[in-house]
DNA sequence: GCAAAAGTGTTTCTCATACACCCATGA
DNA sequence: TCATGGGTGTATGAGAAACACTTTTGC
């Protein structure tokens, strides 16, 4: 059982899969690709592709985001591991292993598919229906991990291009958690946390066409959130 | 890209590396085992082994606890996905892609090493050193995600048997963490969490030879614990 | 002036912390 | 009776929730 010979099992295939997220009018959007060929033909799925011989399975990621996205510097965007999908029937045609990530965006360009000739849509996360393979238990998985990353991490910086407000912060919240916030609580939460964000001094912009302008921050430099912005109250929550 | 032959590509092998943690003596115990071949003949790893082509990684996982341990039922043993390590040059011989599991058992018997020649043994946590392959960084990879998970899910009771003392819950948390509670507001907060445990009428056990019988307590049916019970300051904690 | 959005202040209540104290048992 | 471990009570303080209120802008 401990021997190494190449050949002795039947090959396994490494994948990954990307659940990309970003926010559009305050609005959790997810990349979905429409697949050409059989099985799902015509189906929408997660992004993703091989991993090849000579990268780790997050380069592929890395690469697979940049070619899907269509933007030409992905080194600086949030990606992270969720867990790999290895059911024996999950693809039809042979043994494929599939290590899934999950990634954010601070903007979002309408995609353009890369070299790829699949076609690339942003999609309001509410009206995703039948994903291929097993891409939608994926996505929930996803959406649930970054939710609980939001209580405990500064991830939410993630979605926010370099400068922006605690308006536009705020709305990442209520966005992936699905819930209103009270604003002047988040605000004293958010600036109480040390390392969370920093101020822009002087600098301000005007949001909603109308109102005051808001003071603009940056991501700070601290990685978690003691103590913790708890979601209120969703009962009772997976593990 | 997208195409499907099988042998298009180097095959990668798929295995699955286990952290399996124990509390022995009120200490965090990890089963290593010792190599009996190149490469790393001779140092210890973290048990595990190759993923067969009709089971998924957690099936793997279970079937090589179950090796590992001696145990004849681990049905019931919290086993859960960590995350997966694919660096290309993490074993010298080929491209092995590893999904890694930590796993918690309540009582510690005497590991005897299943069916495999190799040598297996319960290494207190703070003597473990020079791990083969990647396994240092799997453990305390392992180790992390299982502290954090003690905050905020009911997993500490994994580590006891069907019926234990809220000081042996206390003792799990202590040993994983690496820092002393009070008692008093340990057993309020467990208390007060709903389904977190659920007394055993009646029952008690004397634990350390003297002093109060200690009443007992059964895992209750909550996976998630609201609000989390959350580690005294650690100050800056990875996310 | 009015609507809209940002930002401040204040009150109330819950809960975590710290620590003093009592109870039951074996030697 | 004393040491040991289980279990209870309580004062204090920090922080979360709720909401009233002020400020600055465009129309």
């Amino acid at each position: 059982m401990d021997g190494y010979d190449k050949y002795a099992f039947e090959p396994f295939a490494v994948t990954v899969d990307l659940a990309v997220f970003t926010l559009r009018a305050g609005a959790l959007h997810v990349l979905l690709v429409e697949r050409g060929r059989e099985p799902y033909a015509g189906q929408w799925a997660l992004p993703g592709g091989f991993v090849r011989p000579d990268e780790s399975a997050e380069s592929a990621a890395r690469r697979e985001l940049g070619e899907e996205t269509g933007l030409t510097d992905v080194s600086g965007l949030h990606l992270e591991q969720l867990r790999t999908y290895s059911e024996p029937d999950r693809d039809p045609r042979m043994r494929v292993v599939s290590v899934a990530f999950a990634a954010l965006l601070p903007d979002a360009p309408e995609a353009h598919g890369g070299s790829d000739a699949a076609q690339a849509r942003w999609t309001p996360y509410g009206s995703v229906r039948d994903l291929a393979f097993d891409h939608g238990r994926i996505l929930a998985d996803a959406r649930e991990r970054v939710g609980a990353k939001l209580e405990y991490t500064c991830l939410a910086t993630a979605f926010c291009p370099p400068e922006f407000t605690l308006g536009e912060l705020q709305q990442v919240y209520e966005a992936v958690w699905g819930t209103a916030l009270d604003r002047p609580n988040f605000r004293r939460k958010v600036l109480a946390t040390p390392g969370f964000v920093e101020a822009v001094p002087g600098a301000a912009r005007l949001t909603g066409g109308r109102g005051k302008p808001a003071a603009l921050y940056r991501a700070g430099t601290a990685a978690a959130l003691h103590p913790p912005l708890l979601r209120p109250t969703p009962e009772g929550r997976p593990a």
